[in-house]
DNA sequence: CGTGTACTTGAGTGGGCTCAAGCAGGGTGG
DNA sequence: CCACCCTGCTTGAGCCCACTCAAGTACACG
């Protein structure tokens, strides 16, 4: 476990308006006092690949913004199972679910590296209930992150539907903004989202690979990607 | 599709109490000129078993507080295969997830009768924004329902973990309370839960039956429960 | 150059699916 | 009241997809 993270404190506004900031961008309310009051408890951090967040069952004492990366949300049974129950990219928020709970249900660990910023629960909370719209945001927020949810347990996870097509499904939720490029996640953190066996993923990845529908290439900071062919995997997820 | 829906106007407060106003309680600041005005657009439905409270990919809107009875929330993939992504039980909210949407993700429908009171979105929005106080309660509920979804992904759905165990882990969802009491699904439900045929699910409860287990009883109105032994079950849903 | 991590690939097994036949209960109508 | 149907449940036999176990490869890093 490797996780040296860099850190230091946040500067101004400037460095905010990729993330925190834009939950609030649009709420024209907010003075620049609150901002920079806001911001003294704030703190940027860079987190290693495989840099936990936060664990399970620690308490909830914070969340974060995620400015760059991807972050896994892992659940770990008893029995050793491990099930990602969501994935967050650039704009998400870790944590949001505990704001009203005393302990963080699942951990939130950096799939390659991850840019975020750290904000205080108290100041969270302060600042939500001073602001109105914020509230707003934030309930859109919290509903998208339900909706998601419950599009993977549609689609992604379980069931009568084949592996080969879920994992179709997957790379096409895991793609980057609309581009060919997508997230690449190891066998095993495949696997824990599929609910299926690390080697299956591998045997799908290789055949996907060897149709031409699926290609290794690579992005900054041991951020991994794939280039696929979309087109081609939204056929394969179509089979029933 | 034999839904009569007994219909009829909401006529005080009184009749609100147990629903939707739940979620104003905790708000003192609300006026009683505004719950009157609130009340005028809302309506008291019964919903026969198997009725349709509303339809996936319909306009969203209203709002729905379940009073009574379990509804269930369904997708149904062009394939034809069919999902239930969560269960609705009394005091909670349906359709929560299209606050912020043009139509609804999931049919809404009736395990057993269910009463529930019917809030036109135009009036939930007004009031919403309006109220601050209930914007947090939303939150919260929102929230509970986001984690409630990736419980359900973790612990319910699909993967390595056998049937046998998912299933006990269901029942324990399902009970009512702290109680011994079970909402009875269909066999074909529980299926569209646990992502398996029906044929399983009925192997499955023959198996718990003849283990003593778990039984028949009966509640009122077409509503159908099991009585189980919960320690029993609490044994085989730890089972990896 | 050795070590660790991630991936690949094969052979054999098994849990859950498929297909199929039959049963139970509760309405409904004659 | 019974015959009928319809929905939901039961149970069996055979099969297949994905799991398990296992051996081996590719590559990064110190």
């Amino acid at each position: 476990m490797t996780k040296t993270n860099h850190h230091r404190s946040c500067q101004g506004r400037s460095n905010c308006n990729a993330c925190a900031l834009r939950l609030e961008m649009v709420c024209g309310d907010v003075s620049l006092e609150d901002l920079i009051d806001f911001h003294a408890g704030i703190d940027d951090f860079d987190f290693a690949p495989g840099a936990t967040l936060f664990a399970m069952d620690t308490p909830a004492d914070a969340v974060y913004c995620i400015r760059g990366g991807a972050v896994k949300m892992v659940h770990y049974e008893p029995s050793g199972v491990v099930r990602i129950v969501r994935v967050l990219k650039i704009g998400d928020v870790a944590g949001l679910e505990a704001t009203f709970r005393e302990r963080h249900e699942y951990s939130a660990i950096a799939v390659g590296t991850v840019r975020a910023c750290r904000i205080p629960m108290p100041y969270f909370h302060k600042f939500i209930e001073s602001h109105g719209s914020l509230q707003m945001r934030l309930m859109e927020t919290s509903q998208a992150a339900l909706s998601e949810a419950q599009n993977w347990l549609a689609q992604i996870v379980g069931g009568n539907i084949p592996a080969r097509t879920r994992m179709a499904r997957l790379l096409l939720k895991l793609r980057t903004g609309n581009s060919d490029r997508i997230i690449r996640f190891t066998g095993e953190d495949m696997a824990a989202i599929l609910g299926i066996t690390f080697e299956t993923v591998s045997r799908l990845v290789s055949e996907f690979k060897r149709l031409g529908i699926l290609q290794y290439i690579y992005g900054s900071k041991n951020t991994k990607y794939f280039r696929g062919d979309i087109a081609a995997l939204e056929k394969i997820a179509q089979e029933g």
